[in-house]
Formats: C-alpha cells, sequence, structure tokens
DNA sequence: ACAGGTTATGTAAAGGTTTACAGAGCATGG
DNA sequence: CCATGCTCTGTAAACCTTTACATAACCTGT
C-alpha cells in the first residue's frame, strides 16, 4: 500500500484501465469524463494513495495554489493573529500557505525570491514596507503582492493597514482629556512608515487642543522595549518633565513602564502611559496598559481576499484599505498629579 | 530586461551560443567546463536575470532544497528564537526554510503532507508531539524528520528536547532551598509529554527532600495564562494553601500571579512562584519571573544539523538529544511567610 | 601517423503533470 | 443511408531541468 516511491498518475491510469489523461480529467474535470470511468478512476486512486504531484502540476500550469508570507520577524508579536486571518481566508478559496522568513536579510529574502520566480507560489503577502529582496528587487518579477500594515515602497502594490493616524488620535485625545499637557511621544522612527503616521496623530491632536510646540517632546525609539526604556533614561537628564508617555507601540510602552518603575514611580499615579497595537502581553502588565487595538484577524482577512481578487481579476478594487483601530482603556493612564498639573 | 516570462535556461544557451547541458553544468558542475565557456554563460545569465526554475530542477533531481518546519503554533513565544536556530544551521548547508502553521487542524496538516508528498521540500521539522497529518499519517511516506520538544508518536523520528526532569528538578531544588515545603505543581497534562517529564521532576525533588505526599498539590492545566489564573481560584476553595507555585510552563506562572496579585497577595512575600521556558515577557514581569530556560537556538541548532545529517548520511548519530536547561533566579522566589512556614 | 586517453560539448530522455487536437462511437434528423 | 454533432477518450507536446551517453577535438607517447 505504502511503497517507497509514490504513485504517478500513470499508476492510477493502469489500474484503471484508462490513459493518463482520463485520469486528470477525472480528477480535475469530472463532468468531463463518463461516470463509469469516474468511478473505475476513483477506485484506482483510492488503491494507489495517490495524491497528485503538485510541484510537476505547478510546472505544467505555470502556477501554484500556495501563496507565501513573507515577514521580517515571526515574533512579532501581532504577527500570529495576522497569520490566522490570512490563512483562514487562503484556505477557503483553496489555497495553501508557506510563511517565509527573513530576519531583515537581504540574502534571505533572495531566496524566497527563487522561491517566487519558480512559481512555487501564486501570491505573495509582504509584511515590510520594503521588499525585501536586496538589489534585484528592481527587475524582480512579482507575483500578485499585497502588503500588511505599510505601503509597500515599490510601488504598484496594494495594501492593508491600520488608520494610525486616526489611532493615535484616540491614544492622545484620552491623555488630554484627562488633563494632561506635557505628554512625550516615544518612538520616532523615520523607517517605519506607521510609526511616523502615528507621530502625526500626535501632533494633530495636541494642535486641536492648541497645546503648543514648547509643551511637546519627541523621543527617538525603535519600537523595541529597550529603547522605551532607554528614552526615560534619556528623559531625566533633562530640566522638564511630561506627565504622561505617548508610545509608538506596546514594546515601548512597556520599556517605558520598567524604565518608570525601575526610578520608583507608580503608573498611573505619577505618569500615565498609553501603547499602540495591543498585543496580547499588555492586559498582563501591572498596571494593564491602555492602548489601540489592530484589529489583527481583521487584517489578515482582508489582505488575504484582496490578493485572491488580484489573483482572479487582475484589479484590485481598491489599492489601499485602512482599518479602523479601536481605544483599548485599562490602567495605565490617570489625571497627572495635582503638583505637576 | 525584465520580461513578462521568467528567462529559461534555454534563453541563456542561445545568448551563451551553447546547449542547454553546457548551461546546467556551468552552474552546477563549473569545473567541467571549459574557462571561456563559463564566462560567456555568465555574461547570457547576467543578461537575461536567469534564476534556474527550482521547481523544474526539483522535479527532476526529485528531491528540493527546501526544508519545510511545521508548528502547531507559530505565536508561541518559544518558537521564533529556535527557528532562528533552525535558519542558522540550515542556511549555512545551502538549505532553505519555509514553514507550515497548522493550527492543530489535521486538514491544514494534509495541505504540507501533499506538499511533501511532491518532493517539494527535502526534510520536515516537527514541532508537535504527533504527526499532524491526520489519519493519512499512517500511510504517509515522510521525508526524513526530526522532532522539535517532543518525541514524535509515530516512531523512529529522532528528536531534540530539553531535559524537562533535569531542569523541573532545579526549580523545585531552588524552591525547597528557600525553606518551602508545601509546593504546587502547577499545569498538569496527560496530552503533553515535556508537561508529564516537568511533574516528575517536581516529584523527584520532594521525595529527594522526604517531603511526603500529603504535602503535594497538583493541579490540571493545559499551559495557558488563563488556566494558570483558574488554578489559582481553585485552589482558594480549599483547606489548606502552599506557599509556593511551581509551573509548569511560563504562562501558566504568569496566569498565577496575576491570580495572586487579584486576591491582593504579594510575590515573593506571600507566595513564590518558578515557571518553565524563559520567554521574552519573564523578565518584564512584576516580579520579574524565576524560571528554567530553554537553551533555544541552540536546539534549533541541533534539530538542523541532525536533520541535515539525515538527508546525508540517511542515519543520525543519535536518537534522541536532550539539552540542559538552566535556572535563571529573578524575583519571584523568596522564602515563604513566617506565620505559614 | 596512430592508438589511447582526456577534456569539452551536444543530444535526448526523463521527471509527473495538463491540455490541444484528433479520433472513435453513437445518436439524431433528414 | 448519410451528414452532422455530441460525448468520451487517447496521443503527444509542453512546462524546465539534469545527466547518461555519444561525439568531437585535442594531446601524449610511440
Amino acid at each position: 500500500m505504502s511503497n517507497s516511491t509514490p504513485a504517478t498518475i500513470e499508476d492510477v491510469a493502469r489500474i484503471a484501465n484508462v490513459s493518463i489523461a482520463t485520469v486528470s480529467r477525472a480528477i480535475h474535470m469530472p463532468e468531463k469524463v463518463a461516470n463509469s470511468t469516474r468511478l473505475k478512476v476513483n477506485q484506482a486512486i483510492a488503491i494507489t494513495g495517490y495524491t497528485t504531484n503538485a510541484m510537476a502540476r505547478s510546472l505544467r500550469l505555470g502556477r501554484s495554489n500556495m501563496i507565501l508570507v513573507v515577514a521580517p520577524d515571526i515574533g512579532d508579536p501581532n504577527f500570529s493573529n495576522i497569520l490566522i486571518g490570512l490563512e483562514n481566508e487562503a484556505r477557503s478559496h483553496g489555497y495553501g500557505i508557506l510563511i517565509g522568513h527573513t530576519q531583515n536579510d537581504a540574502q534571505r529574502g533572495l531566496e524566497y525570491l527563487k522561491f517566487l520566480n519558480s512559481n512555487q507560489a501564486a501570491g505573495l503577502i509582504l509584511f515590510t514596507g520594503i521588499l525585501p529582496f536586496g538589489h534585484q528587487t528592481m527587475t524582480a518579477r512579482l507575483p500578485p503582492s499585497v502588503g500588511v500594515f505599510e505601503p509597500v515602497f515599490n510601488g504598484g502594490i496594494p495594501y492593508v493597514g491600520v488608520d494610525d493616524i486616526a489611532g493615535a488620535r484616540k491614544a492622545i485625545d484620552l491623555l488630554i482629556t484627562e488633563g494632561h499637557r506635557k505628554i512625550a511621544f516615544v518612538g520616532d522612527s523615520r523607517t517605519r512608515l506607521a510609526y511616523s503616521r502615528r507621530r502625526m496623530g500626535y501632533e494633530a491632536g495636541l494642535d486641536a487642543a492648541g497645546i503648543g510646540q514648547d509643551l511637546r517632546i519627541v523621543l527617538e525609539g525603535d519600537g523595541t522595549i529597550e529603547s522605551g526604556r532607554l528614552a526615560v533614561e534619556q528623559l531625566f537628564m533633562r530640566d522638564t518633565l511630561p506627565t504622561a508617555f505617548m508610545c509608538v507601540n506596546d514594546q515601548t510602552a512597556i520599556g517605558v513602564m520598567i524604565g518608570l518603575k525601575a526610578r520608583g514611580y507608580d503608573i498611573p499615579e505619577d505618569f500615565s502611559v498609553t501603547g499602540f497595537d495591543d498585543v496580547p502581553q499588555a492586559v498582563f502588565m501591572t498596571p494593564s496598559l491602555t492602548t489601540i487595538r489592530q484589529p489583527r484577524t481583521a487584517i489578515g482577512k482582508h489582505a488575504m481576499a484582496l490578493l485572491l481578487e488580484l489573483l482572479s481579476d487582475g484589479e484590485p478594487a481598491e489599492t489601499e484599505i485602512l482599518l479602523r483601530p479601536d481605544l483599548i482603556v485599562r490602567n495605565s493612564v490617570g489625571a497627572p498629579p495635582r503638583s505637576r498639573r
């Protein structure tokens, strides 16, 4: 039954006493083959345990039914739920998913580019703002592709993300409503568009509240926990302190909280902190983190839907989908302390 | 330059004015071809941007240079570092990595089984204790495979993991040394072998210290944060309380800490807590979590090395590799409170 | 000059599919 | 009885490689 070498279409054909063409048709266009023949073929398939060689099929067809998801960092807490959204949507349309991990390494990206060039994937989902394929990028012949989180620089690739500006606005508005005037923004970054958009939301919120430039502090940070902690350290070298920290993402916020606690401050009594993303551990912090939630599963679902559209029509209905992020109020935000109000 | 259809070996051959066989040789056995010819071919490759069609190559060769990593849960905080170990090792031997996510769903597993059956992957790394391929499992023709964390039930598949018993022993010994006598084990499970081994370490440590069965409490749990929290809730319905919680993994420990804090207790003043794994957030808990570290990158490296051995030799040097876990002392363990000692 | 050996290249088959094309069988309608 | 059309099936080419085998050119030593 389970031989050392897998059954081919020819084995099935021999047993069913038909030609290989008929077997192929019985599988992929059953209505084109007589009932009796289809029955024979199915029996032969059952006997041999035949399963069509996807590679040969893709080689012949020039396309596969796998979709490659390329991400720079699998460990990103934002990743796994989006992936589930992607998978469920793909699956219900007969596509499978494979994940490529680049670790932000162009060489690794190249590997996946070869994979794509061999038509081993019908489509591509990109988790980076840049095409991770080094200089080959420009000449690369990519399959239908969709970006997640951020537009892909090379252009022409639709993407789905979250309305970062609106999300940041919700955070800053909450802080202002609580009475904060001097609010630091932690995690400015020129490398990630999403981050600079969040900063735009910060600025817009302060503008709308008539809070002047002199009350604004923007601290560098790359979105890691460590960068949040460092930002706090830096800040305490300065003369004036904010009463609240609006962080570019949850990791940064966690770093900020660690830094503040290390100096003996209480949150939110002494300082308020907000994050962005609502990563799984946000709810388990002490205090639990007030943040902006990304609808991750929905992002995945929409991204894949867009890609599937591309795969059938050739033209996507829209080229940019921004989902609405939600404010999740927990316990890391309070009124500013009377003394420093 | 970048045409709509990718260059084939034939395009290169035409431009270089040689046969396709020569092109193939120039690429894969350069020493077999004259210098001048090799030069011509390389130029032609540069002009066309040719990259060999991995699918056609694998079809012909009956093997690919990709390795499939199948994991039930990509979001597992243990996963990403192991993956990096796997990738680095694979890469340095000319193999690429693809990840399959099963979500513990047999149907999804089947997808990847087809992938394997088509020789699209040369080897398989399995992150589950069970082959995730449903009933087809028995007849499945698998490529060389290696398990991670736990032996694969179907048998015959070598694996690399951590010495769970020894690790658990380190945790329990620490608690005993601190003076704890009544220590609860949280997260008993019959489904995961690693977990039941950790429990064996717990029992062995208590035995060695001469602490009787009457002082032992074992609480069910599936390794999630929620299960840890629930275990605490259950426990407080009982008559006697432990002074320490030894948890089957960090997630459970986090849940226990949340449960204890919710009831107003201080850690480690009122209760001590240990985890297992040393997931990234362990260090960021308040108090930071004392736990057992899994050498994740090393696990990945060893697993891949084992697989590569299998791919070349056919026979692995060893069939089971258990790495030594380390005790990481942080702040969640202290002496039991005098009143309840 | 030639047998024998070495080196470099080409020819063609094979790997497992899909599908255009052609052919066979049969029924229908005149 | 024949032309027509329909349904079902088979033949063979194509997808892009790799490689066994054959061939050709050259060199070596006699």
